[in-house]
RNA sequence: GCGCCCGUAGCUCAGAUGGAUAGAGUAUCGGACUCCGAAUCCGGAGGUCGCAGGUUCGAAUCCUGCCGGGCGCACCA
């Protein structure tokens, strides 16, 4: 609807300025809003303002102008020029109606869009080591990258998932070593040394361990048991991760082990590659390579002198099989503690030949906890953090996806558990379902009433026009510009925000509405509305990773 | 010290490319079911948009400088 309406200014715009003697003139960049107040139309333009100074012409003049041309068409109700020279628009109640039909015809499919032009675009996110289970922190970084992908998805993008899995380095030997201390306590032992990571699932693998091992155990000195033990943990640890991150709605298209670059040579091959184009070169016996032409302080090093590759190597030669695989648009979601990571990695993409703008990282800022009125800082290591796990099993699956996605990602957050727990049966996204629910139970009723739904085409529509009802058709007419919004941004909460509007005029045309009712012309009209509000909300909870449930 | 993010109602947070009287949820106060589910609806109260300058027809939004909070600044990942 709003391009229609844009289609319609441009004409017009294009005729006044023909009249004035410009013969080649610039529409665009202009903008068509929905006017928060109502009394401001139902769009409202402000073209006039923003081409005064070209026409030479007060804004208030240009709009007069523009008003008297579009009042001459059919789709609109009134034309009002306004204010310091904005164009007010109301459009005529039934062709918003006859908007509708899109909605039926679509269905499913209601609010798909084409950004995206099938674009192959790969969205990277969790990737935490598996050193430990999930803590709500991975899970807000979770919930945001699988809806942005269902949102790309939705919006027109060919979308592949992955999970980068750090399965090698310095952060497994200290889970294996983690493991090995654990073990000698179990033993009996006096511990020699406090483990790196202090979880007490530490404990409870060791134990698993031991038992795999039946008697034959074990010399902890042994380097090999080290990483014999850490293999043990690692597939341990990232069974649990699977599992919760399933529960938590989430699965990937590929689980990526850095393991597999290592015993593929992708490595050396990458580092041979850059060596080859002169981004990568030796000083001090170490191998470095150029960052700096994305802002990054310092050149970074890639192999140390004792020969071992560093993280951002492995990262290097990730990335360069995204793009070898096809993508072309590279989606990371980050923790905000990454964002140092960001510039060198631009300057790895532009290494590799590929435009860092491409690479869109999502930094999501960390999750502070509330306990009791207190803060609590989270740390792998230490073991303190609260699981993904506990929240989902306290708070639930739904509430606990959208709470993350209300809030921007680049926002702090505080998660007060308490708040969360008590709020459980207030949150708003049991708001939006129960609209949703209520749209079905309207189905069963009519049923019950022996109505039988007839198809939109032939609905006489009378009853759609009255404000309650125009108000509730305007808002899901939006989604589409919603997803596209979101889709061009990156981002997946403003369909939250959304979807919580939709709910509201729900909730209020229900109210003081009744939709089933012995005028049949009337009540198969609005069951209409219904539908069509159900199939939004469904389609909007559904790109969140949110169930629409049809009863509650 | 340098860099990134944040500062909006009592609390948790929205306000895309600058637009008209700054919004939602929650908390609080008052009201609404003989009627399709009250997990709902209606109304009241609640704000120097951290502070100070600047840019312009117009700034919560852009620029500069402060103040406050978080996070980074490795041959760790």
């Amino acid at each position: 609807m709003r391009h229609v309406v844009k289609r319609a200014i441009k004409k017009a715009f294009h005729e006044i300025a023909v009249e004035q003697g410009i013969k080649k003139i610039k529409t665009e960049p202009f903008e068509i809003s929905i006017p928060k107040d109502e009394k401001f139309g139902h769009f409202s333009s402000n073209l006039a303002m923003v081409k005064a100074s070209l026409l030479q012409r007060s804004p208030k003049e240009i709009a007069n102008m523009l008003e008297k041309k579009l009042i001459q068409n059919e789709l609109f109700e009134s034309v009002e020029s306004a204010g310091p020279g904005f164009l007010n628009i109301r459009i005529k109640p039934d062709f918003w109606v006859e908007h509708m039909n899109e909605i039926f015809t679509s269905g499913k499919s209601y609010g798909r869009v084409q950004v995206g032009h099938d674009e192959k675009v790969i969205v990277e996110f969790v990737s935490a080591n598996p050193t430990g289970p999930l803590h709500i922190g991975h899970g807000r970084g979770a919930v945001i990258g699988d809806a942005l992908a269902r949102i790309l998805d939705y919006a027109g993008y060919k979308v592949h998932t992955e999970y980068y899995i750090n399965d090698i380095g310095l952060q497994m030997e200290n889970l294996g070593r983690s493991i090995l201390v654990r073990l000698s306590e179990l033993k009996g032992e006096v511990l020699k040394e406090q483990p790196p990571y202090k979880g007490n699932y530490i404990t409870e693998i060791a134990n698993e361990y031991k038992n795999s091992q039946g008697k034959t155990l074990v010399n902890e000195d042994d380097e090999n048991v080290i990483s014999d033990a850490a293999r043990f943990a690692a597939e341990n640890i990232l069974k649990g991760i699977t599992s919760d991150l399933n529960e938590f709605g989430i699965s990937f298209n590929k689980w990526y082990p850095e393991s597999w670059l290592h015993a593929n040579n992708k490595i050396e091959q990458a580092i041979e590659m850059l060596t080859r184009s002169g981004q990568i070169y030796n000083r001090d016996g170490a191998l470095w390579i150029k960052t700096d032409s994305q802002g990054d302080e310092k050149d970074r090093v890639v192999k140390r002198a004792n020969g071992i590759n560093t993280y951002l190597a492995a990262d290097i030669a990730y990335h360069k099989s995204k793009i070898d695989r096809g993508f072309t648009k590279f989606i990371n979601i980050w923790g905000a503690d990454h964002h140092g990571y960001v510039p060198r990695m631009r300057a790895v993409m532009v290494a590799l030949g590929e435009n860092p703008d491409n690479m869109i990282v999502r930094l999501v800022q960390l999750v502070s906890l509330k306990k009791d009125g207190e803060g609590i800082a989270m740390s792998t290591r230490d073991g303190v953090f609260t699981t993904l796990r506990e929240i989902m099993d306290e708070v639930g699956v739904d509430a606990t996806r959208f709470f993350f996605l209300m809030r921007s990602s680049d926002s702090q957050m505080e998660f007060d558990v308490e708040l969360a727990k008590k709020q459980s049966s207030e949150n708003p996204v049991y708001y939006i379902q129960y609209a949703h629910a209520r749209c079905c139970n309207l189905f069963v009723t009519a049923k019950e009433k022996n109505i039988k739904q007839i198809a939109f085409s032939k609905v006489k529509r009378e009853a759609l026009y009255n404000a309650d009802a125009q108000k509730l058709i305007r808002k899901i007419l939006q989604f589409p510009d919603i997803v596209s919004i979101c889709a061009r941004s990156f981002q997946a909460h403003p369909v939250t925000q959304y979807l919580t509007e939709v709910a509201t005029l729900l909730h209020y045309y229900y109210r003081h509405n009744r939709v089933v009712t012995e005028d049949e012309d009337a009540t198969q009209a609005r069951l209409c509305l219904i539908q069509a509000t159900m199939i939004t909300l469904k389609n909007g909870l559904n790109i969140l990773g949110i169930k629409a449930p049809e009863q509650m």
